[in-house]
RNA sequence: GGCCCCUUCGUCUAGUGGUCCAGGACGUCAGGUUCUCAUCCUGAAGAUCGCGGGUUCGACUCCCGCAGGGGUCACCA
């Protein structure tokens, strides 16, 4: 059932009204407050009819990493939770920082996590087309109806006059104010120049579904850049105009706009629309905590985390555990969990730092979580390439006994190579190992060969092998540590591995002594 | 520099005036699970709730100031 954003929803949490009431109202309490109780005082007011839509809207200019992808899924959580529509929309606006290919990578991002759109990008839609180079005749239809009413007009500035304005407000210590600067008698737009807004600079208080209630004086309201001389609009322009028009209900964006803000506001009142309900994200912290993950400082495409094997689902409960939580002492969550109890009341302020052990962590927590045949289905490309030509039923058991130490795909190789190939033998296995060390070696050798005549006498059933080597440790008298470790090493001539038994069956009687003779010749 | 936002264990966080000399998780350390690694279990260390005032019988919770951090002041988004 799809939720409706309406006054007198049942539980009061979407209200009536804010648009009108928006500004020079600080101190006057909102008529139509929430009466929810103060859930922080975050409750966002709003009339709407239409079902929740939400929107990412990325511009092509490369990778995704996980703080934009974050974005993305807080606002595709929304929409899922309430049974609306989530939208993808290409912000390509400017040409020049604009990579090739971004919008397919994106894509492959957004679909490989598994937040799905319902229009936009790929894919269409009833208000396509949802990439913003194609609409430039809607902007200017829009830049219009401004002109019409004498609130946009060109800019008559070179770049080296406005660089100028611009020095001068820095060296006095002041903000940059370009309508400090605004022409007495505006020019008209000739299609050349770039055109700008004519705003009417007002202080405004405002509500924020994550960040509760902002204000800001008039000094943030400028006149700002609507059309770019090379006939594009700006992303200030541009977004609000196809929000409207994709009736979009919620505008959830990172923290970086927030100054903008009242600038929108100023525009919402010049085109005389309503406003939808706007949500800040705050941003996510690189690991050193200093500033915003970036690009810059080496922040990870997400498809890197697919190729080194991570799960979606564990990145997407990562990623939404950063700054947000169910408000109980749950860690783990499903995406179905995540979707059912996301809410934008509960997501954090402050900026969260990004913990990549703490993903390492949860990932392997979800690979646990995981069904054998359907992890098995999973790993498939992450085998060892000596596992290739192995059986499906083989490949099966050995992964079943390293599902529970598997952190990412990625491990599987140095987890499980030793199932596949007999690796050369390493006495410093043996010379290296603190209980093995100590004992000489032709001791260790008399007691590997009384293990091999046990063992070779073994069916090689999880049970009966269990019984040999307990047998085996008390008629040796040796210490598990002693005598497990040598046939551990023996057979798999590896640092790590499952537990011994376990790892004998599957390994199979003739590889289990050919390798324990190897080891024999060698001692 | 102006404006705006933020501030609880190393990290992610719970906490809406008394139940908090602050709870959980990651990480770390120690012990247990017949060997290693991991899982799992148990335990430990770890936050004078950024600082200073105030309001109150009582403040992590409300108010004021300060400090620190972040964002923004583009024909980038």
């Amino acid at each position: 059932m799809a939720w409706f954003l309406t006054a007198g929803t049942g539980h009061g949490q979407w209200l009536v009204g804010a648009t009108k009431s928006e500004h020079g109202n600080k101190d006057v309490p909102r008529q139509g407050t929430p009466l929810n109780s103060g859930v922080k005082h975050r409750i966002l007011a709003h009339k709407m009819t239409h079902p929740v839509r939400t929107r990412f809207a990325p511009s092509p200019t490369g990778y995704m990493h996980v703080g934009g992808v974050r974005t993305a899924l807080f606002a595709w959580l929304v929409a899922r939770h309430y049974g609306g529509q989530f939208i993808l929309r290409l912000e390509d606006t400017d040409k020049v920082r604009e990579v090739e290919g971004s919008g397919e990578h994106i894509m492959k991002s957004l679909r490989w996590l598994g937040i799905t759109w319902d229009e936009g990008l790929g894919i269409g839609g009833a208000h396509s087309p949802y990439i913003q180079s194609q609409r430039l005749g809607t902007y200017k239809e829009w830049a219009q109806k401004l002109i019409d009413k004498g609130r946009a007009y060109a800019d008559p500035y070179s770049p080296e006059e406005l660089d100028g304005f611009r020095d001068a407000a820095k060296a006095a210590k002041k903000p940059f104010l370009y309508r400090d600067h605004r022409p007495e008698n505006t020019p008209v737009w000739d299609g050349t120049q770039a055109l700008r807004f004519k705003s009417d600079p007002k202080a405004y208080t405002w509500d924020d579904a994550i960040m509760g209630k902002l204000s800001a004086g008039a000094e943030a309201v400028d006149d700002f850049i609507l059309i770019k001389s090379d006939g594009y609009p700006t992303y200030n322009f541009a977004h609000i105009i196809d929000d409207l028009l994709m009736e979009c209900t919620h505008v959830i964006r990172a923290q970086e706009f927030i100054a903008s803000v009242p600038k929108f506001l100023n525009l919402y009142e010049a085109l005389e629309i309503e406003r939808p309900i706007l949500a800040t994200v705050p941003p996510v912290m690189g690991p050193d905590g200093r500033k915003k993950l970036s690009k810059r400082d080496g922040a990870k495409d997400v498809l890197d985390y697919a190729k080194e094997g991570y799960l979606p689902e564990a990145l997407v409960n990562f990623m939404a555990s950063l700054g947000w939580n169910d408000g109980t002492e749950q860690e783990i969550f499903t995406v179905p969990e995540l979707i059912e109890k996301f809410s934008l009341e509960r997501v954090q302020r402050a900026g969260a730092r990004f913990d990549e052990k703490r993903l390492l962590w949860m990932n392997g927590a979800h690979i646990r979580m995981l069904p054998l045949d359907e992890l098995y289905q999973r790993v498939q490309n992450y085998w060892p390439e000596e596992a290739k030509t192995t059986n499906d039923a083989f490949k099966k058991q050995v992964l079943a006994l390293v599902q529970e130490r598997l952190k990412f795909f990625g491990e599987l190789p140095e987890l499980t190579r030793f199932f596949f190939v007999d690796l050369p033998v390493n006495l410093e296995l043996i010379t290296t190992n603190k209980q093995l060390a100590k004992i000489e070696q032709p001791i260790l050798r008399d007691l590997l060969q009384t293990a091999r005549d046990e063992l070779a006498a073994s069916d090689f059933s999880l049970d009966d092998l269990t019984n040999r080597l307990n047998g085996l440790l008390e008629r040796t008298g040796s210490k598990p540590a002693v005598l497990f470790s040598l046939v551990r090493i023996a057979t798999t001539q590896a640092p790590s591995s499952p537990g011994l038994a376990d790892s004998l069956t599957v390994l199979g009687k003739d590889t289990a002594l050919r390798r324990i003779d190897a080891t024999l010749a060698a001692l």
